[in-house]
DNA sequence: GCCAACGTTGGC
DNA sequence: GCCAACGTTGGC
């Protein structure tokens, strides 16, 4: 099976791609919505992940990678929700900006702008290929 | 099982 | 700070 993309979200105060580099690789628990739960549960080893900063920043900053697949989110006491873990791959070049993404028509069906609260979400390979061409390679 | 109220996310 | 989108909760 190919390697499908993803796209994640989070606000650089809580955890940057910065952070992620530092660490070298972390949890992604916290997730508590159901649709992006599915993609969590569907990401493979080696699927690779644009890391996009939401309310400061409003770009894709870097690329990740899935390191480890679903397992319960240690965090959800309740335990119906699943974490992944991730590393960094590399920052981008040049961060990709939500404004860019939105009028670019290559762009226009991405899920996280059709559904723009939804924390995980897939990414075609044209998509992948499109926003990688944005940062300049 | 429906639907109104409420909470959260995230862009502006 | 505001508001739209949308998921969840709880009364009926």
């Amino acid at each position: 099976m190919p390697a499908a993309h993803w796209l994640v979200k989070s606000e650089p105060n809580t955890y940057s791609y910065a952070d992620l580099e530092r660490d070298g690789h972390t949890v992604w628990d916290g997730v508590r919505n159901n649709a992006a739960a599915l993609h969590l549960k569907a990401m493979s080893e080696g699927d690779e992940v644009l890391f996009y900063h939401s309310q400061e920043g409003l770009a894709v900053v870097g690329v990740a990678k899935v390191v480890r697949t679903a397992f319960l989110d240690p965090s959800d006491p309740a335990g119906r929700f699943v974490a992944v873990e991730l590393a960094p791959v590399r920052a981008l070049k040049r961060p990709v900006a939500l404004a860019e993404m939105k009028a670019a028509p290559a762009l226009a069906g991405m899920a996280m702008l059709r559904q723009s609260r939804l924390s995980v979400s897939p990414v075609t390979a044209a998509e992948w290929t499109a926003v990688l061409a944005m940062a300049g390679g």
